[in-house]
DNA sequence: GCAGCTTGTGTACGTTTGTACATTGGAAGC
DNA sequence: GCTTCCAATGTACAAACGTACACAAGCTGC
């Protein structure tokens, strides 16, 4: 009945391969807004425009879903974060650069870095989380210190992460250079 | 009936002003094991070994209930700290002292630290929880700060912040050593 | 002693939840 | 064209939840 608006071929019915992808997008946004608490069959069903049978249907569980929706946002993140790395020039001032990666993640990624964040403290109660945890923050590491060193890389993995965590919670956006300035001030002394 | 262990008076009964902070306290323990989201008048209850009706006549909504045991535990967790800064030798060697510090909060006081985390990301979604979590930082930057300066306080707070969170999460119980390291090249370059 | 008030408890109700399951309906093989 | 199969759906149900509320039980002023 409805038609891709791409293809034109059939969308729903049988054999929608884009379906459970929908649905899992629908669970972080569901995440992003409500939290890992506000997670449900039907929150996430009406969110995707799909009927509560449908999210039984695609995952057995909502722990699964659950798995699914914070790792594919870590892997998302991370991804973001390479993108980031690689785009830099060879000679790029280091704390300025992570002062727009932090904005970036306080504005416009502001739904995918608290997603993140709410996949760290589920997994403390959560074990099957576990593995996406350490891989994100493995990777964070990992693509700082190819910026700098593995030392290094591991103390702007961890400033990173909690001065990411501190400001999420500021209300009034906060201020850039001072952000830049704790960088320079962790990187040199 | 039941009676005091140690002063041997009436325990239960009307006026028993230390029901509420059992509560409380039992509420904590509830969210350090299960999360926010395992925050239930009924949990609680059985915690703190008291009738389902009591826990909602103290605490008139779950709201509520919630908002006093974050702010409870996070207060804790600030007198701990500057018990530790005001224990601390005036010519002490600070990254070794920041790693004890870590280390405690991952062993023995884990329950307390797996609160205060939790308060940060159920604040996310919670704006009165706000005033809580950023006077937990806030006093963060500034015991640290008393320790060095103000620039290197707010270093030290992030970076304390993300690698507590990052090594709650590592199954293997992490090397002091290491820590220490990351402190000594946060603090001098 | 007795009325009045505060503290504390047990129960019951309406709502929301996860999940099971019978059923539908289009695609595919022949 | 008919059978077979599986993706997809709507409904139903038991469990758990927050909260309201009627009631019990002591303390207090007199």
């Amino acid at each position: 009945m409805t038609t891709n608006e791409v293809t034109g071929r059939r969308r729903r019915g049988p054999t929608d391969p884009a379906r459970r992808e929908r649905i899992a997008g629908a669970a972080i946004a569901v995440v992003a807004e409500r939290g890992v608490e506000g997670l449900t069959h039907r929150a996430v069903a009406a969110a995707a425009g799909v009927p509560l049978g449908s999210t039984t249907y695609h995952f057995a569980t909502l722990d699964e879903l659950l798995a699914v929706a914070l790792r594919t946002a870590a892997e998302a993140n991370v991804e973001r974060m390479r993108d980031w790395a690689q785009s830099l020039p060879p000679a790029a001032d280091l704390p300025a650069a992570l002062a727009d990666l932090v904005m970036l993640g306080l504005t416009v990624e502001r739904p995918q870095t608290v997603v993140g964040y709410e996949l760290y403290v589920a997994a403390l109660h959560r074990p099957y989380l576990r593995p996406a945890s350490t891989a994100w923050d493995d990777a964070l590491a990992e693509i700082f210190a190819s910026q700098t060193d593995p030392a290094t890389g591991r103390v702007l993995a961890a400033t990173f992460c909690g001065l990411e965590l501190q400001l999420l919670l500021r209300d009034p956006p906060p201020d850039r250079a001072e952000i830049e300035a704790t960088f320079r001030h962790a990187i040199s002394g």
